[in-house]
DNA sequence: TTGTACGCGTTATCAA
DNA sequence: TTGATAACGCGTACAA
């Protein structure tokens, strides 16, 4: 590939004035200018990035790592943060740990040797991260994403998920119930959906129900019913669930179906995250909106803002209750005449 | 940050001496080259990717441009993607193109300044793209993924969109169909989206019946039903439709079940290209399944290969049939009793 | 086994 | 307005 020496010889000047032509058009005298872009044009010239990166020590790109692209609401955060970067001249370099802690660490050691010019992660959990601690004696911009803020020093885009958690539940309080479960994915739970959980025990309190024991799905996005149906049955039986995430919710409400039960008839779901695609199922997720799109510009923007060296506040995000047709009046209170036709568990 | 100077004057030793340590360790006795490795963990040495990519001349950096991340078709293939890359030392510079020409061009500039070994795209059109005409002058390692192969010179990475298309058509009429539509995106469809159609049609004219004319949805992945009312209604009504990706029939399932239809009561609807969710919901969608995670490891292990100059050779992946609640029997051929109740349009 | 020296393609400083 | 030169950090052919 033709390089900048190849350009100025065949337009017969140095390299110097080759390069100047690029980076600083108006120091060149025009027909000079000309017959340097010229060459470049006939030689196919292609500025070579590496060479710049090198010389500049500056890469203008941006290392990003999430959990997994295999759920929406992290897709649909990239998307907007490639969007957002490109408009402002920087790469992504994207990748993902599934949550692994090893896979963090050397996700994050290849970056640096990158020499990306910012980070932004998504991290299992903010409080108790190896790849953070490192990160700590690093003096690289970096930031995080979905994580709570607060106990891990680095500044996060997000929403406020305790409040988000707090604001699902008394939605459902408001609807009339108060048999009121949450679901989450397995044990080594995300520290966001603790905080989502911590939300709910608060609301519930503060209604003056008692909140119950988180329970647990064997996978992150996908529901079983066994696991839930001890919850399903009997006096004290749920009258809604609250799932950690939509991907979780959508399936339950699969499932429940399947089995015999109506949404919300038997049972209300309401999901968290707000992927697209839940407003156009049937019935509509209800669920808390965590606005991907806007977190995902925002950390790139406020990256960038790191990179220059100014100082940045962030706020969290606002989040919003997304109605659905999956949420509705508890049985209990509806006339006990015409309900759906129950399967026996 | 520390470079290999520095570790080299703290081992005592000449910078290629520590070089050397790292390239070729058994180059070097190992009395040195602990003496360089201590000194590298005391300076905190981090070598830079950055140099050696100019030195090398390889960045082991693979460009990735998909139309859109909002897809999960896209995003689970990049998921794979990207595990396969770093399982062997590459890493992934993402791009999302929206079918904007422009933006396809300006990406693939980008990408080509800053040297990437190799490139993996989704085009809208692989038979007249501008993009890839650019693109064929270069001689860099260049892949499609889900583009039909042929017309456009390059190796492509898919399923046959033509077979898949004409065994959708042949799953619904074994059902019984005999009035069975097709349902796309907005009028400048995908290359892909054509071959799907053209599937269709040979199916329907070998099975004896007339294919109907494409109807077209203002949005790639969000159906309207006002568009498909038409038909709907009267004698000659459609009993099942193939819509042209998993979004577009998911909420056109929606839009069915909140208008008062059953599905597959009324109408079976099946999809094309099987993300994961279709699964979960109920009805479970019936859906041509692509295989998105082996096509994104094929194509990087593909590509791979391109990039060490082995000649590759490409079959199309195999595309699957999986069944779901979506499509069913059609009316006319069941006892015409018991049906649901269908609103008034 | 180790050191010297050059080049990868740019940009920026300093002279001319 | 232009040119010579050094530097960015690394790898390696060649010499010692």
């Amino acid at each position: 590939m033709a390089d900048l020496l190849s350009v100025a010889k065949r337009a017969g000047v140095s390299r110097a004035t080759a390069a100047r032509a690029f980076s600083s058009p108006d120091l060149v005298r025009p027909a000079t200018r000309e017959k340097i872009f010229n060459a470049a044009q006939e030689l196919a010239f292609r500025p070579n990035k590496v060479a710049q990166q090198l010389r500049s020590q500056a890469t203008q790109m941006i290392g990003v790592m999430v959990p997994s692209l295999d759920n929406p609401v992290f897709a649909e955060q990239l998307q907007a943060m490639e969007v957002a970067a490109r408009d402002s001249g920087y790469s992504l370099i994207v990748t993902t740990s599934e949550y692994s802690p090893s896979r963090e660490g050397n996700i994050v050691e290849e970056m640096l040797r990158q020499r990306v010019d910012g980070l932004v992660l998504t991290v299992a959990d903010a409080s108790n991260s190896d790849v953070l601690d490192k990160l700590r004696m690093e003096n690289i911009p970096c930031l995080l994403v979905y994580n709570p803020p607060g106990t891990s020093g680095f500044t996060s885009i997000g929403v406020d998920n305790l409040a988000a958690g707090a604001d699902a539940t008394r939605h459902l309080i408001a609807l009339g119930h108060e048999r009121i479960g949450m679901i989450a994915g397995p044990l080594l739970q995300s520290d966001r959906a603790q905080q989502r959980y911590e939300g709910y025990c608060q609301a519930m309190k503060s209604a003056g129900f008692l909140p119950h024991q988180l329970v647990e799905m064997a996978r992150h996005t996908q529901a079983d019913l066994a696991s839930l149906k001890p919850a399903l049955q009997g006096f004290q039986s749920f009258s809604a669930v609250i799932c950690t995430n939509d991907l979780l919710a959508i399936s339950l409400i699969g499932e429940l179906q399947r089995a015999g039960f109506a949404v919300p008839g038997d049972l209300s779901v309401m999901g968290f995250d707000g992927i697209a695609l839940g407003q156009y199922l049937y019935p509509s997720l209800c669920t808390i909106e965590q606005p991907r799109a806007d977190i995902g510009r925002t950390a790139v923007h406020t990256l960038l803002a790191m990179i220059r060296g100014e100082s940045c506040t962030t706020a969290p995000l606002p989040h919003a209750l997304r109605k659905g047709e999956s949420t509705g009046i508890p049985a209990s209170r509806k006339s006990n005449t015409g309900t759906t036709q129950r399967s026996t568990l």
